[in-house]
DNA sequence: CCGGCGGACTTGATCGTTCCAATGGGGATC
DNA sequence: GATCCCCATTGGAACGATCAAGTCCGCCGG
């Protein structure tokens, strides 16, 4: 990796340097990188060798000054989350990663005020840090989404801009409405049907949709929901107090529950009076977290395609990026139910 | 942000359109941006006052060329665990994130082949597309800590060298030995005395680490250990069956674990013979992780300060940028317990 | 009145790459 | 044998910032 002996070692190779050595210019060496067609096969062997010997790789930095592209994806984390159960983030970041490599992406990673929304993306926009964000936290609306298509940024969300159906940004999301109701349909199929619903807030987005899976599954069958469902925070302790109030009062034989927090809480509940969860009552969670799998009983739970919601992310990033004024469109995939012994 | 009216709204300005709008030139732009100190008062203003109207912020590609840094971190993500119950990285990447921010660095997260430690540090090495790494996964040795250590990559770990105490790179710790030491005392002035341990493969250092905090506080009090221990992989299963086969034949009245996954098989093990957690037997696991928090009950767990390992992570990694060849030093932190309902 | 000094700002060169227009050589065409 | 064309390759300019020298100007002491 030395350029002039003596000199650190820390210095790289530059195009130049390979050039010289190949006994070509520097653009022929550029070519050989992006475009290697345009070069004659003995040529190309040549400076491929050259390029091997001296260790050469492009400076990014240069690169990205002359190409006005970073191949960075902005990704904002929310906040850590403790007493929840929610693995959900680290899977999808997981996935998101090893899928934009294979695109040619790279992730990084920021954060920001959590009350603030555009904290953050504004300074990685203006110096053209990343080529394009994807944005996640999108539970409650999504503020950040207008904000950012106001100023023309290209970006893809994992949630769908349920406060503006009329959005034309690419998104992503998964169909909780569906989960739900395979979760439902699992304990119709168990015999259940008294089955209770613990969700979360009216005002969540989310919520009400995952709700809609349950209670119009039961609706079809011609089953109760009335004094059978629950609108809490989402906490354990709340799915507790919840789970506890029904079972006195509505006589449930399983809880579809819209997170895995919640889930636990209703596990409290029978642990509290000696009841066992997939023997005298069912539970099944929502979003498949570590806890889910290394509990006792193992928590039935749906399970969200993170990995399928990466690589649609990714590829509607590079369509968003090769044609910036295609019309943008969502796309919705559809989770599983890991069953275990909770139901 | 437009430069000529008409054009794309998303060309950002330069350095010479602020300079020509404060009537001054590039270089004094760029000192109002970077060295504010070197201006009059009143340029200074005026300056600043360009840059506002215009919404400039300096070009990333164009500084980074020039000043042969990018003010990125690099950060190999470890594959995914699913079945464990291991919280530990997403805390620790968050607190990474925000402290690097404080420090003027973003993370750049990659990955790579689990088997092959170099994939993926090479190119981003030799690219200058990242100042300097966080290598994390040093759980049996760091074989690429050598590795960055010959090209003279600047990086920090989070991590003993284990198997090289001669080695000159900068890392931080955690005391495994203190934390397991810290379950284990607990459990004495809870008034148990035959106290068993359930930890890793005699071939990883961390383990062993943490096994000896446990050993030293017994025999200090004079307590047995023979036959109180078990050496299994990291999952829920292996725990199940060694806390079985302790419970049976050393008669132990609490368990300190090596992690929660293999706490977690303990519960199991509890479950299954109809024995509660912290009334018949007591339990400690190692993480704190998110269902050490939400099951029930509570598991008492070990808590790595992950926090404060991102502090001396970066405090490191900017004592590394800032002065590349002063020797470099270790830090040890101390864990604490968090104490729940299990023990 | 002059030389020297230092603070405030400017000018030209440079980082390493890719874009663009141009060049040279060799074969096919007339 | 001259013309045309095409392909591989080349050299110069640009991307937008910072670095390293300047230049200008006012002030001070002698």
């Amino acid at each position: 990796m030395t350029r002039i002996p003596g000199r650190a070692l820390t210095v790289p190779p530059t195009l130049a340097d390979v050039a010289e050595r190949a006994g070509v210019s520097r653009q022929t060496v550029s070519n050989a990188v992006n475009n290697p067609e345009l070069l004659r096969a003995d040529t190309l062997v040549r400076v491929q060798e050259a390029i091997e010997e001296l260790g050469y790789s492009p400076n990014r930095a240069a690169r990205n000054l002359r190409t006005r592209s970073s191949h960075l994806i902005g990704l904002r984390m929310s906040p850590v989350q403790e007493f929840t159960a929610n693995a959900a983030a680290d899977r999808f970041v997981h996935s998101l990663v090893d899928t934009s490599r294979e695109a040619g992406y790279q992730v990084l990673l920021f954060s920001g005020d959590a009350t603030d929304p555009e904290s953050g993306y504004d300074d990685l926009l203006r110096s053209t840090a990343v080529d394009a964000f994807v944005v996640t936290d999108t539970y409650l609306g999504n503020p950040q989404a207008a904000w950012l298509r106001e100023r023309r940024a290209p970006f893809v969300a994992f949630g769908r801009p349920w406060d503006d159906p009329s959005a034309t940004h690419p998104w992503v999301d998964v169909d909780g409405a569906a989960g739900a109701e395979l979760a439902t349909r699992h304990l119709l199929d168990k015999g259940h049907t008294r089955i209770a619903w613990i969700g979360w807030r009216k005002d969540s987005f989310i919520g009400e949709d995952r709700r809609s899976g349950w209670s119009r599954t039961l609706k079809e069958r011609g089953l109760p929901t009335t004094g059978l469902a629950s609108r809490v925070e989402d906490t354990v302790n709340s799915g507790r107090e919840a789970s506890a109030v029904l079972l006195d009062e509505a006589l449930p034989t399983a809880f579809v529950c819209a997170s895995d927090t919640l889930a636990m809480g209703v596990m409290h509940t029978l642990a509290e009076r000696g009841m066992h969860a997939g023997e005298d009552v069912a539970v099944v969670g929502f979003d498949d977290s570590q806890t889910a799998q290394v509990m006792h009983p193992g928590l039935t739970s749906v399970r969200q395609p993170l990995e399928d919601v990466a690589i649609e992310v990714v590829s509607a990033l590079e369509g968003l990026l090769a044609h910036p004024r295609r019309i943008a469109e969502g796309k919705l995939l559809t989770p599983t139910l890991a069953v275990r012994r909770s139901s």
